[in-house]
DNA sequence: CTGAAAGCGCTTACAG
DNA sequence: CTGAAAGCGCTTACAG
């Protein structure tokens, strides 16, 4: 069988017809017999057209391997189905968890996630400024706020911005979270259900909303039921601040409270172990011990830690909601709460 | 101080003067007083220009927050400066590390990440096809393969394909790995050393080359040494998968095996715990055991694991040459090997 | 050193 | 239902 020379014929060998990197619409369109406009319609569901001539086009199109540019088709619809993603808390399985069922969501939205990962506060400004060149259609940021002057420039690019287990006043600006200060109060009430009457709260810098807010959950409900003296240790958000912390609070305390909130399973996972190896302790029995977000590390039968679950589908759904509907942000409701529960495993 | 009405003054107040979201070239052009073209080049580092020219167009930019169009600019240079990044293991706090790593790496170059998670191998073509619409600089894909005809289509594309800690024979095709094998080997010769003679190896499924060249340089070495009956056991590369590959090990060879390698750490914890908690086996007393990767739960000491260190740094380098460097890939390096070695903690 | 103009690969009114 | 044409916001030869 011959195969015609003109490069008309369908069976083409699928090379370039041009001298760059891919065959375009016009090369496909070309191959078909339509016009240009006809192959872009072509890829569009929404386009009504002649299914024949559809057919036709997508056959030429198979056969240069063609797919529309989605650089171009951002460029003219003025939309480029790309979502930013900040973190910061990538060394928390949490936060890993939720990048991968955020990039199954999206993908199946059509949407990719273009992601960076915030080694320090101070990058912020530039990383928004070089998020906004993109054109995204909404950036996500996970566990770090905005400044105020950055997020009037996020508003006034037209872009929507969502904070996920933060959030700030700016109108505007939509915010996720769990119901932190209620998981506080429900620690507290745990612990007195279970007839502790001594307590410690070990958590991270006090101005991450996560951590002043279950700091101020616990250590409230505690004195409504008369107990004033609850120790705060603050210390970094790891495994390491955990052990230092736990160091600090026998330090400072002389003794072991019986009831301990940690602010996560990271810092829990640190002060089980300091308690455990370098102070002898046995978990529950001296000191019992909560954390926050049941990543899989709670569940290992060397921690098995009693922690707080947060609603992370669920959270995940409303940020998705937040992020991609077409209609403007209210201004009424800046700030989603999600209820925690407890799941009770060995040290509680 | 009376604010000229007319718009060309440098006091502007920043809002578009077109209809649409921001401010484009021309705008800031009309404002500066000079053609859309010298606009480009002002931000154009490389475009030689009048010093004083530059500035008056960067002042007027300024005024109307303006920055290029990174989708505009991506049109028509042809390079979007994004990079795609496709994961599997995100469970795995390894993979977590190495893309924070890269986030970094890749902006202090000005180029982005756009991120995938792969739930499942069989959605590879699709994301292969997605991925090319967007006309990325070059395609990251660790702990996963390509079938050779993606493989193919992404050559004959023009975009370069780095796999990590995989390896396939495409040409055109470039791996970066860590020393499989030799790893295996230099782990058999550290078990006899310490005058261990009975073993086992507990990996994930054999068509990871990862596991199957760990598992082959350990098991091959055994030989030479004159060990010919190792028992290899296949479970899923996780916690679970590492309890559960206990069981059967223990189920199959009736007594547990002194030296145990496993094909990570987050297998080996599975087996500590399994060993610890199910069978009241102590480590290193009764069995000692490695893992692969060096992951911070190794150093916890709830579980102080030997580990294989990967050299992460070196690896990520090396994944960037390739990625980044306009160099056509020589058919002769396809693949890259990095040394591996040993952190000895408690469990061995 | 700078401007006018072409063009990147699409989408989408506007006609017919 | 389809085509011709304008235009998204840039970069970059090509002149001057």
């Amino acid at each position: 069988m011959k195969i015609s020379d003109s490069g008309d014929s369908i069976q083409n060998t699928g090379k370039r017809a041009n001298g760059r990197g891919h065959n375009t619409s016009i090369d496909v369109a070309k191959l078909a017999g339509v016009s240009q406009a006809t192959v872009s319609r072509a890829f569009n569901p929404a386009s009504k057209m002649n299914p024949s001539t559809r057919q036709r086009v997508l056959d030429a199109a198979s056969a240069l391997k063609y797919a529309p540019d989605a650089i171009a088709r951002s460029l003219i619809s003025n939309s480029t189905n790309i979502v930013a993603v900040i973190m910061q808390n990538t060394t928390n399985p949490f936060y890993a968890t939720v990048l991968s069922k955020l990039s199954i969501r999206l993908r199946s939205m059509g949407k990719q996630i273009l992601f960076f990962y915030l080694d320090d506060e101070g990058h912020m400004k530039d990383l928004i400024h070089q998020i906004l060149q993109y054109r995204v259609d909404g950036i996500l940021i996970t566990s770090v706020t905005l400044t105020s002057d950055l997020a009037d420039t996020c508003v006034d690019f037209g872009v929507p911005v969502v904070l996920f287990n933060r959030y700030m006043n700016t109108p505007g600006i939509q915010a996720v979270c769990c119901d932190n200060v209620q998981a506080g109060r429900d620690c507290a009430d745990y612990f007195f259900m279970k007839g502790y009457r001594s307590f410690a709260f070990i958590g991270g810098h006090d101005e991450a909303s996560t951590s002043h807010d279950r700091r101020r959950g616990f250590v409230s409900r505690l004195e409504e039921r008369g107990i004033h003296d609850c120790p705060v240790i603050n210390t970094p958000f790891t495994y390491e601040g955990g052990r230092e912390g736990f160091r600090r609070l026998l330090e400072q305390e002389g003794t072991c409270p019986k009831a301990l909130f940690c602010v996560s399973d990271l810092v829990c996972a640190g002060v089980l172990d300091c308690a455990r190896s370098e102070y002898g302790l046995r978990v529950p029995e001296d000191a019992a011990v909560i954390g926050f977000d049941d990543i899989e590390l709670a569940s290992y039968s060397a921690y098995s830690i009693t922690s707080f679950v947060q609603p992370m589908d669920s959270m995940i759904d409303r940020v998705l909601d937040l992020l991609l509907s077409e209609k403007q942000p209210s201004e009424s409701t800046n700030l989603t709460l999600f209820p925690c529960t407890l799941k009770t495993r060995g040290t509680a």
